[in-house]
Formats: C-alpha cells, structure tokens, sequence
DNA sequence: CGAGACATGTAAGGGGTTACATGATTTA
DNA sequence: TAAATCATGTAACCCCTTACATGTCTCG
C-alpha cells in the first residue's frame, strides 16, 4: 500500500485522459494543462508513473526496440481510484502560497513588488489565451473550466498588485 | 552552506518580527499571520529554526529551569539574508495549488465542488476579517497588504465557484 | 480529582527538488 | 559539421509530512 498523493492523482488522470502513454508524454502534456496551475517537475514523472505500477495502479510495459521507453496505461484499480478521489470532497484547505506574497509580508518594497507581478500575470493571461485557442475538440469540459479558474485569479491577481502601483508613497 | 527555502525565511522574518521566540511561539504566530495563506506543521517549527541556528542565521539560547525550551533570536548574518532575500525579485513563478480545481480538471461534479468551495471561502472571508478586526497596533504594513490580497483572491474564488453554480446542467 | 484539551517535543520515511548525463535533431 | 537546443533519463540528498509521545493546565 503507497500513499496516493495529488501527484498520484494527477499522474493517473492524465494517463487516463490520454490512454497511454510514456514520461516524456506526460511532460508535454503536463506542460498545456495542469502545469498552468500546478507545475510538477519531469523527474516526477518518470517516478511517480514507476511508483503507481509497482502498487498496480497502472501497468508498465517495455518497448522492445530502439529507446526501450516504458509506455504506461491506466488499470481498472486505477480508474477506481481516480474515480474516489474525484468524489470525494477536497479535504485539505487551499493555500495562495504565492513566493511574491510572502516577499509583501516581510517587507519587500510594494511598488517594486508590484511590478513584476503585474508584468507575469499580464504573461500569464497570454498563455491562457493561446491554450484555449489551440485547445483540442473534444475535450471534456473540466480542463476549460479549470483554465476559467485560472484566468479568473490570474485578473483578481492583476488588479490588486495594479491598486498597489497606484497607491500613493 | 545550507539552503535557504521559503520556509526559512518565513522562520526568519516572524522571529524578527517578534524579537525572540520559542518554536511554540512561532506556531502561535504563524496561525495568526502568514498561516492564512501558507501553512506550516508545527514539527517545522521546531525543525528548521534549528537548522538555522546552526548555521550561524538565528541564536539559540536554551532557557535554564524549567522546561529548558529553546529561545530563538535573529542574527547579523540572519537579517542580512532577509533582507537580500525581500530585495531580490520572486524567482518562482506564482501557482494556484487548489486541490478542489485538480478534482474539477479531472472531471468532478462541478457543482458539487462549487457547493464546498462556496461554503470554505465565505467561511475563510470571515476569519480574514477576524484577524483584521484583532490586529495589533504598531504592525508594519506589510503583513496587511498580504492580507489584503488574501481577500482579493477569496472573493475570486467566490466569484468563480458561485458562476459555477448558476450555469445551467 | 479525573478527563479532556492544550502545550511542547522527537523520529522515521518517502516524496520532490536539484543536479548530472547522454542521445537525437535542428540550425548556422 | 560544429554547436546549440531539445528529448529522455537517472541519482542523491534533504525538506516535509505523518505519526508518536509526554507534560501541563483547566474545568466540571
């Protein structure tokens, strides 16, 4: 028994979503999905997929030839999982956790703050514009709808560091 | 040479704040103050200011009687590392980290999370109002900019996760 | 005075980050 | 064809989480 973390989760969704699939795929597709929200680092994707098959939540397979890559899919204790999780009510509270917030906190100066967090957001926006302009059909909606989250705070975001620009100092 | 992670500098900068500080201080503290937006186990509190102390950024002084518990103060080489840390530009980029929109990415019932999100922001506005309304005097104002973007960022939430519920389905 | 809640602390294990390393492809 | 960039993978270390554990109040 491994504890299944939200990388887990995010591991076996992504397989599922793609059907099959080796690290190297789930890095690009990590890169226009949840990376937008949630960045995982590629060495975890070639562990935690290792991890999930030694406990039987996917099932790991060699290729035979050439870069002998080993190509992952979703098992039927997979899919249970994943489909628990999604039911299950999000338990842990959610943090900002934003490096440039704590900077605010302890001081840093507002205004110089303030300013190259506009600058990345307005970036930010940018991206999200063009993953929804190249978005595939046929996608289930929580993807788009998750990306809606991500515009919505990237703009509340925005218009606070923007109120501290203004501010008076 | 250790490193230096976000978790350091938040030790630092609140014993700053507070002058000298038990680990349990620091728990009080940290529920108080940056926990609204970044958690942290107390067993870090205990952890990691003594990492620091020994490596020359905070003193530890053990209290003779009684429960001999350790009392921590900023050093020179303590506030100087704060200082270079709050002037240097937020490296990282900024994530959202919300395990309720994971659920929603991977497929969730989107009004039954909205539901629960509804409910947890309007409770969490409730407390940002609380620690606003008992704040001391004489704070620097910085932890209340911060404050202020906790806000921000709830109302967003809320706003995002109530048009969730409206759409139709 | 007993029991529950709070205060205070430590240990172990694993997940994640950072760094290294080597093919393959493009581009100049 | 050299160099630079991308693709693909592995390894080690350490921070952080999850427990466990034992005082010390407080209130009925």
């Amino acid at each position: 028994m491994i504890r299944l973390t939200q990388t887990s989760y995010i591991v076996l969704g992504l397989v599922q979503l793609a059907g099959t699939a080796t690290p190297y795929d789930l890095k690009r597709f990590v890169s226009v999905s949840v990376g937008y929200f949630w960045a995982i680092p590629h060495s975890q994707l070639y562990a935690e997929p290792s991890r999930l098959a030694a406990a039987g939540y996917l099932k790991e397979k060699q290729e035979a030839g050439g870069r002998r890559r080993k190509v992952y899919s979703i098992t039927a204790k997979g899919r249970k999982a994943l489909e628990e999780w999604t039911a299950r009510p999000a338990e842990e509270r959610t943090e900002l956790r934003d490096p440039a917030l704590l900077k605010l906190f302890f001081g840093a100066d507002p205004r110089e703050l303030a300013r190259e967090q506009v600058a990345n957001l307005e970036a930010q926006l940018e991206e999200y514009a063009q993953i929804r302009a190249t978005a595939p059909e046929g996608l289930p909606p929580g993807p788009m709808l998750a990306l809606d989250a991500g515009v919505t705070h990237a703009r509340a975001g925005l218009a606070f560091w923007r109120r501290l620009l203004e501010g008076r100092s």
